[in-house]
DNA sequence: ATTACCTTTGACCATATGGTTAAATTAAAT
DNA sequence: ATTTAATTTAACCATATGGTCAAAGGTAAT
């Protein structure tokens, strides 16, 4: 029973750290902050993870795979061009709903320390290039036109995070405070993001 | 002379605060690096802004701005759509050029407390409903397919500012570290952005 | 029951940090 | 020159915060 507790309260502990880091960053969050929300004592949190910094690079470990997309994963094999576009846009998309504060956690940590993604890079192991030859093998097909694929990757992922971060603007600005709207609008993307991106590149 | 010496220390002071806390954020900003970046000691920094929170709100107000972009200024009259999204695209991603710290600092800072846009909102005074009603004209005339204009303006948003707040993510994982890749892909967006959007949602 | 080990706690420490204050310095006004 | 007001500085203060430590509690093995 020793090692079951143990990873209860080790779990407890990182589960309130992802709380905790997620909304108030490295220099913001509290150790007593995470303590108390894990329900324990500051003390037991140091002996869990010696230092801040130690516990910091656990959640940060978690929220960058969070934020990196597994492409691999999402564009399964046999699938056309939109399909996969399709895919992408909706699980990404999914992922970020859920997960709403990790993409501005990890581009405000990774700013402040540019140096530490190249750890993480390996770890995570996302191979931004398999969509790139995806996409010059379409347009060598004449799917598509003969656009930069660098260009369609980043418009893709950019218009799955920033309507996700940019919600505390978006919101009041062009919502007007309405929850239902914004979610709506959100969910729309799921495809509207596919449709949005193919029909600018495709070869009518 | 009292007077121009006075704001000598007041401007020095507030690009000092920009710099830190922009890069720093809130809470990683320290007064004693405002204040050796700027020249000064502690309590002269207290001195001209009694306490961190005043000088954190002349600086996040600064930079609220910075990041909204005027749009009626680069939307000026009497051109087309395709045109106005170039100017638009543009004229904000030079400024974000310029600027590459800024939106993550916004956007971090109010995701911790969303409550404070609605001060800054009025005194911004953008007005998407502008661009909207801009969109909405242009597909009554049959110009556009009928899509919804706030879809196309998160897009068009989200385009221009997620590469650069991306940037240490982007450099490394999609460029292989070459700053001068980046640049130039930065630079293709000013124009592929527009042709980009308005590619996608024209009538052929 | 005793040993040994892991876990938890409360009291405590050192330092960093935002902020204050009184005195010194400078500049303008009389 | 003297007064007056604004500016600048150095020394301090109070508090918050990350971290330590020794003792207590609990659990399993002998």
């Amino acid at each position: 029973m020793l090692n079951e507790l143990s990873d209860n309260t080790e779990h407890k502990i990182l589960e309130a750290a992802k709380t905790v880091f997620i909304k108030e960053g490295m220099k913001g969050a509290r150790m007593q902050e995470i303590a108390t929300e894990a329900g324990i004592n500051k003390s037991l949190l140091h002996y869990y993870f010696r230092t801040k910094e130690k516990l910091f690079a656990a959640v940060f470990q978690f929220a960058f795979k969070a934020f990196i997309p597994k492409i691999d994963e999402i564009l399964g094999p046999g699938l056309s061009l939109h399909e996969r576009f399709s895919r992408f846009a909706n699980a990404y998309t999914e992922i970020l709903i859920d997960n709403p504060f990790i993409p501005l956690f990890v581009l405000h940590e990774i700013n402040r320390h540019p140096e530490i993604i190249y750890k993480l890079v390996q770890q995570v192991g996302t191979k931004p290039k398999l969509l790139e030859e995806i996409i010059t093998d379409e347009i060598k097909k004449g799917v598509i036109k003969p656009v930069d694929p660098k260009q369609v990757i980043i418009n893709m992922i950019s218009l799955c995070v920033f309507p996700i971060i940019a919600r505390p603007i978006i919101l009041p600005l062009i919502f007007e405070d309405d929850q239902k709207k914004y979610r709506k609008f959100l969910e729309d993307r799921k495809t509207e993001i596919a449709d949005f991106i193919f029909n600018s590149i495709k070869v009518q």
